[in-house]
DNA sequence: TTGTATGCGTTATCAG
DNA sequence: CTGATAACGCATACAA
């Protein structure tokens, strides 16, 4: 039942090729040379054996595993979903593997600990960081003993590069968008950048934003999706504002369910805008308002950064802000008048 | 730059505690015996070092690798990403990694080759197929060589294990709640059975199960998402028609994005059904009538039934099918009289 | 071009 | 309880 029967070896090739083992290393990694009939007969040998590398003796004696490490702190949303398909994309492409590795949830607070040394323990030999909640300083350690880089937030540590797209740019276009509209009372769902160093800083844009074009603002705390009921009764708590400004796409969504709940019409009676852009649905059905982020070219430019790090070269921008775009949908109009 | 410092090695710690080898390895692989104080001089040695188990090295020795490999067909779709996540967080309960293939996208024959292959130089004990659109016949030739369970559809092969929630259940469910609202003249957008496994049964069950009903059924193909638009117009060209039942709820909100623009109210004019239940949206903000899948316990049950298979053990159910659950939102109503 | 020998970091077997 | 030593599968200088 369990006896799997012992994979062939270079050295089981060998001897159905009537070859040593050095000639059928040579025919597999590609390196060297051999006669032009002798590398038939050995693939054909490995062919009819079944053989494939072994990547664990490969790497022990090449000190190289091929193999990059993707930390993901909160694997469920889509957002990270699509940067991982995006990042595994791109490293296939330049011929590396990828390995996720994400905390299994229970233990806290020593969960990242032993995800980070699973993915050393596999010798991945750069790390990419994916989360917008775990502080640089929590980064550090591992970045000086891997090429490191993040990817999805900026990340403003010498020693770290980053791949990004900038929350500041997003958040000031939404206000101006709102503005540009007639808005003259905002709220604005806030999270401390302490919680989260993207959701922070865009939200912190919108509100100064809004301020610098002589609008009124009201913040909300709204750290968690789950009170998005709060915030809908607070805001219309407050007859005078015309439009709310989300966090995230899935903040903005929670927030137009708790309105409709509510009987606020959206956008007649108030304007709502999101962050982010995932998802076709966002887009198309449900014509959310909002900043989209170019998901796929920060997966791959993070992707690129870090082969050029592999390769020994300083990737041209240390923190790379790659640019996003204002998405108009339905869900913002000027206010009733 | 890229001189990076070698990994320190069981030897290194060894130098340093002043022990040998073979000792060190008794500590960090917590097999054999070693005196307790002997251990803790060890322990800090390897802690002062930064000392991490080679797991190719290790791998070498002891023939085992912990990691079972998960063959995605299609990874950016919120259905697998849910699966994956699902399948590495139980995997890492039992002390598995995991570790994802995809095709690339680019070549689409060779493709799936390599990915298995990747797979294959790893040493993966066991395999995880989620695809809805892989074949059986392209699966049985890795089944042979590797314990293999297919996650998210049914699988009929007897050598290969599979867990999934019933297609079958689910399309006569929603039949069913449609013909219980009074629609007499329903129709569905199927696919064929040869193109997706999991789609096609499950809008094969729907329509069968509405004939049975008495219900007048109209077919319209739908293998692509991208053709929702021909779907819509199709259906409001038959105005007896009241229902339209799609094969998953992507699908289905594409053709609610159509119908939208095309002035159909619903589910005043036009009831719509979905099938997953994926995303949280779909459930509040849309309240789209659709049948919904485990998926959790797809992903956490296709594991268990991996790891029995690995100790030995026959798992309980050769083929697992776990219940799925109606959720009956806002999109289905009375036919309008 | 081909074969031989050596080492990569661990675990396991066997003496001490 | 501890210490040598032999694999594990592969790549690579080096010799033929």
């Amino acid at each position: 039942m369990t006896d799997r029967p012992r994979n062939p070896t270079i050295i089981d090739v060998a001897g159905r090729a009537g070859v040593s083992k050095s000639v059928v290393s040579r025919v597999v990694s590609g390196r060297g040379s051999v006669g032009e009939e002798t590398r038939q007969r050995v693939l054909r040998a490995a062919q009819e054996l079944g053989y494939v590398v072994n990547a664990s003796a490969r790497a022990m004696v090449a000190h190289r595993t091929y193999t990059v490490g993707a930390f993901v702190r909160d694997a469920a949303t889509p957002f990270y979903g699509h940067l991982l398909t995006a990042m595994q994309e791109r490293a296939a492409f330049h011929g590396y593997r990828v390995v996720t590795a994400t905390g299994s949830g229970r233990f806290e607070e020593d969960d990242e600990y032993r995800a980070l040394e699973t993915l050393a323990m596999l010798r991945v030999e750069a790390l990419i960081v994916c989360s917008g909640l775990l502080p640089s300083e929590r980064i550090l350690p591992f970045a000086e003993r891997l090429p490191t880089v993040v990817a999805g937030r900026p990340e403003t540590h010498p020693s770290i590069t980053s791949v990004y797209c900038d929350e500041d740019e997003g958040g000031v276009a939404l206000a101006d968008h709102l503005v540009g509209l007639g808005h003259r009372e905002v709220a604005v769902v806030t999270v401390p950048t302490s919680h989260s160093v993207t959701l922070g800083p865009r939200t912190a844009a919108m509100a100064r934003r809004l301020r610098e074009r002589g609008a009124h603002v009201l913040e909300i705390p709204g750290s968690h999706r789950e009170t998005a009921g709060a915030w809908a009764t607070e805001v219309l708590r407050h007859p005078g504002i015309t439009a709310v400004m989300a966090p995230s796409d899935r903040h903005a969504l929670a927030l137009l369910e708790q309105l409709r709940l509510r009987g606020a019409a959206v956008p007649e009676q108030l304007s709502v805008t999101g962050y982010d852009g995932i998802g076709d649905l966002t887009t198309s059905l449900i014509g959310l308002t909002h900043w989209r982020q170019p998901i796929d070219l920060i997966g791959g430019g993070a992707v690129d950064a870090l082969v050029q790090l592999l390769d020994g070269e300083q990737p041209p921008d240390h923190h790379r802000a790659l640019p996003g775009a204002l998405v108009v949908g339905r869900t913002t109009a000027p206010p009733a008048a």
